[in-house]
DNA sequence: TAGATTGTTAATCGATTAACAATC
DNA sequence: TAGATTGTTAATCGATTAACAATC
């Protein structure tokens, strides 16, 4: 039962396993041997008994771990049992499609506000939410108790997005967009980059 | 001038060095150095140094790195100077988020064909694409060369979806949708997992 | 010269893998 | 019992980090 903070590594993993878990759940598995788990992780079936073991023994010989389960205590290890409120920038695309999908959702994220910088879409309804101006980012935040970012909206704005949110206290900026974000110290950037990710599944395939 | 595979760290951060790098370009930047990729790419400074003198003496002391010169070796070191051509399933929110950025395009991927199952979007434009019919799929996917698949369409579709895009002879599904997608031996699924990212990032933030 | 940053070493730590007894 | 899969060991390999001489 460690207190120390986890290698990056292992958290990473934890994380994934997660993920595949849930959507495991969903489409109705009760258990998932380490061998399924690592087919849909691309991590090794011994590497992922030995990240779980290393907490207790999560699993049955001959039949696996019980999904249920396993969602519970990792969710424990990384203490995300609870709820957290999203601050989500941009309702072009991207952002509908984020605001429309469950993915977040399905993690305990909620995304409790939705900006734009166009006054044009201030307003408007996409799903429950609907549309503030910039200029309220700071309050909502605030009200809300909004430690996370995520940015949707065109690469040329995401710095100045990402500014709004630091000063309104955000903690972590999730960039959805290809550009290179600034933070200060103390702020957490996670930029996606699917195109690296094609980069380097395309290099294996080509090797 | 290593011949043989790289290890699969190596090489995603490589990959993630280049998206970094091309994205610096953009904003006019001519040289880089170690502890500034560090801060976009997460990655210790040390490190990167050992990744790309490992391949030569790239860098200039007191100056860092030409980012032109280093895109052209991380290019080489990844055979990607090459441009491939892709197919994007779905051609909603995320499909034409996905078809308007130029992310892809960036690293010489180039979104050959778009394709949707909903008939009523048959025909319609998304940038340049017209979307096609799924039935076209391996007609298209064999007279373009395409050997990446990209999944924007609902999660519940994404097998589906998948299934298609393989039997048509691609060879990497790029999952962005959160559903679990099997695929045969000797075809890659990579899948998007933000919402893992993000309990990974806020794993840190708590503790 | 002075400041900055690379390339490299050395030491430690975590990741990876095969193998297999334990046990469901 | 027979088959499957965990938990664990042991050995190797890659990652990480601090430190610093080399040199731009």
């Amino acid at each position: 039962m460690a207190e120390e903070r986890l290698p990056l590594g292992v958290a990473a993993r934890l994380s994934r396993y997660l993920q595949i878990l849930t959507q495991a759940k969903k489409t109705g598995k009760h258990t998932i041997s380490s061998k399924t788990l690592s087919e849909y992780s691309n991590v090794n079936p011994t590497q992922i008994r030995r990240d779980l073991s290393s907490f207790g023994k999560f699993g049955k010989r001959g039949v696996g771990y019980n999904v249920d389960y396993l969602i519970a205590r990792i969710k424990e290890i990384l203490h995300t049992s609870g709820s957290h409120n999203l601050a989500l920038m941009g309702s072009g695309n991207l952002g509908t499609a984020i605001a429309s999908s469950k993915i977040f959702a399905d993690h305990g994220f909620n995304i409790a506000a939705l900006f734009d910088a166009d006054p044009a879409k201030i307003g408007q309804e996409v799903g429950s939410l609907r549309v503030q101006p910039v200029t309220e980012v700071a309050e909502t935040v605030r009200e809300r108790g909004i430690i996370v970012g995520v940015l949707a909206v065109p690469p040329h704005a995401a710095q100045e997005a990402a500014n709004v949110l630091v000063s309104a206290g955000v903690k972590i900026i999730f960039n959805y967009t290809e550009a290179l974000v600034d933070a200060p110290p103390g702020i957490t950037v996670h930029s996606m980059s699917p195109a690296g990710e094609l980069l380097y599944a395309l290099y294996f395939y080509l090797t």
